[in-house]
DNA sequence: TGCGGGTTCATGCAGATGCATTCAATTAAG
DNA sequence: CTTAATTGAATGCATCTGCATGAACCCGCA
């Protein structure tokens, strides 16, 4: 139980970190550039408009996030001033509430996503075939726990290459 | 040149961010219990003790670590606090100069490497085969620009399995 | 009813990051 | 030589993060 990893499983490692962080820095700031916020404020306000009536506990969003407490606490108050998302009472639970995205916020979402996927197709799409993504995401998965994600868009917003 | 990404593409990308995030929480949360500083700081002194005579300027450190200027001029700055490396004067360029790592740096590192890898054998080598693992560096290479990376570790701490 | 332990969420504070700017030295141009 | 453009590095300021803590509430139990 205390091997040393392979050659092999360093290498991958240090891929992964090197890669992810170049095209996370790479991507972010395609949207930064395009006038939109951080990667992190897409995420959210994708999980919040497919919730169930477009909200979720914290906790919850907390979550899905693979976010701590505090920071997602402070992320509802950033797109709550930005008037992306309000925070309702609770009635059931006294100490929580929903978070529950607005109009503006499910617009910001749908305005963003040509610009993500866009920089999605330039970082990973066009460097990769498609067989190849489908084992690069195959393989990832065995790495992760349990981590199930979905798509990163919610709607018709996917056309087919 | 305006294509959208495949589905595989949008899944094989949030796949990578979403695992990613986690193993690099996953494993900088083990060196912290481990009593060790961060990654980053793995990550300069090794790149510095690799250099030749155990040093580099600033500017080439940012650039094999993928770092923005301020950032890198702060890390120098914490390392040379904790007396990890020292900052030299440029005899050849009166406005550059050059970072050396200490004999306690190195000593660090040293150290380090066993918690390290014991992380990296945790998350990546015992979920993932060695020839998957050589598949999944070979398909994240493929992403990234073409930045080289080398090993992690420095000299004979890489004990085979 | 009242107490103890667990959950949910917010926040004060210190440290880290991003951004723009500044300074100094080198190189290039006229 | 003088001036301008470029490069190497640091820093002030606002924002963001991590950590510890605290407040409000839920539940189970005697």
């Amino acid at each position: 139980m205390n091997a040393n990893p392979s050659e092999a499983a360093v290498q991958a490692w240090a891929r992964l970190v090197r890669v992810s962080g170049a095209l996370l820095d790479a991507v972010e700031a395609e949207l930064k550039a395009a006038g939109f916020p951080a990667l992190a404020w897409y995420d959210a306000l994708l999980e919040l408009s497919r919730a169930p009536e477009g909200r979720l506990r914290p906790f919850e969003l907390e979550r899905h996030m693979l976010l701590p407490q505090y920071s997602t606490s402070r992320l509802i108050d950033r797109l709550e001033k930005a008037g992306l998302a309000e925070r309702l009472g609770c009635p059931n639970d006294g100490r929580g509430q929903h978070v529950a995205i607005t109009e503006a916020g499910r617009a910001l979402r749908e305005r963003m996503w040509p610009a993500y996927a866009a920089a999605i197709e330039r970082h990973v799409g066009s460097k990769i075939g498609c067989s190849d993504a489908e084992k690069l995401a195959e393989l990832l998965g065995r790495l992760s726990g349990a981590a199930s994600d979905g798509t990163l868009c919610g709607g018709a917003a996917v056309a087919r290459v």
